[in-house]
DNA sequence: ATCCAGGAAGTCG
DNA sequence: CGACTTCATGGA
């Protein structure tokens, strides 16, 4: 016990487990029995879960903020609770938080999680961060913009980044000569999922990721093989990306960030 | 072995 | 616009 602790007594609203298997986060790992130790941007700390939750690190404000912890997610399901396949996805994942967590480490790493499985992404990522990053008291910071530019595709490509390796220099190097990840925050949905779509090896999906895990935009809707198999399973029909998307913010409205969480989550818990 | 993954880019109608 | 193909990699 510190007085850095941040106590979470709302245990209904928060499940660490649960918002970090959610696929919005990539740099984490279980470290002892309910203890996870998490990684943003150049910061780490530990989560407890117990009675009730408890963050441990030397930046409280920070990761208040990065666990979203003065957002009403009661509020939120309750909104959601009597839309289509909201009461049983909440009922597995009503613990999820969405992460308020650094645009530019979103961009890459959703970058790298394009037609990818998670646990190599989280390897690819740890990779970057280890060769790149700035090295602290047992981890890597997440490497910045210009440090990424300085390396080519060829770097990437030995890391295992496949086929998305120029796109990681090619978008890294954009960053860094004045691509400005600012603009989405004063941009509507549409409009920032647009600007965001000019950089190389980011596309509508990616972008809406970005979105959501970066700048919190809950007017989108990240439609991946998961949403497809959940747009299969409400309506007994496939659909490209751009029509699923339109059907479900239709559905879920200002939300939609959230039930896509809900929905991701439940999919790939109970497959 | 074959399939698949938090898809995007390139090409062709 | 939409449909269709290709793109590395490795775990299941």
């Amino acid at each position: 016990m510190d007085t850095n602790d941040i106590i979470v007594k709302n245990r209904e609203d928060f499940d660490i487990r649960q918002t970090l298997d959610c696929g919005q986060i990539f740099r984490y790992s279980l470290v002892g029995e309910n203890v996870y130790e998490v990684l943003s941007l150049d910061k780490r700390c530990v989560v407890e879960q117990g009675e009730s939750v408890v963050i441990k690190s030397d930046d409280p404000a920070y990761w208040h903020r990065f666990f979203d912890l003065d957002n009403d997610y009661g509020a939120i399901k309750r909104a959601l609770a009597d839309k289509p396949m909201m009461r049983e996805s909440i009922d597995s994942g009503g613990g999820i938080r969405i992460l308020n967590q650094d645009p530019f480490e979103m961009l890459i790493s959703f970058i790298v999680s394009a037609n990818n499985h998670i646990p190599r992404i989280k390897g690819i990522l740890a990779r970057i961060c280890e060769g790149l990053g700035e090295k602290k008291d047992g981890y890597f910071a997440f490497p910045t913009a210009e440090a990424m530019a300085a390396k080519d595709a060829d770097y990437y490509a030995a890391l295992g980044a496949g086929y998305r390796a120029p796109y990681l220099s090619e978008t890294a190097r954009a960053v860094a000569d004045g691509f400005d990840l600012e603009n989405p925050r004063y941009m509507s949905g549409d409009e920032a999922n647009r600007y965001l779509c000019t950089l190389k090896g980011v596309g509508p999906k990616v972008a809406d990721c970005i979105l959501l895990f970066a700048y919190h935009k809950s007017d989108v809707f990240p439609v991946d093989t998961w949403i497809k198999k959940v747009y299969r399973d409400m309506t007994g029909k496939d659909g490209t990306g751009k029509e699923i998307r339109k059907y479900l913010v239709s559905v879920y409205g200002d939300l939609s960030g959230y039930a896509q969480q809900y929905l991701f989550f439940g999919k790939r818990e109970n497959n």
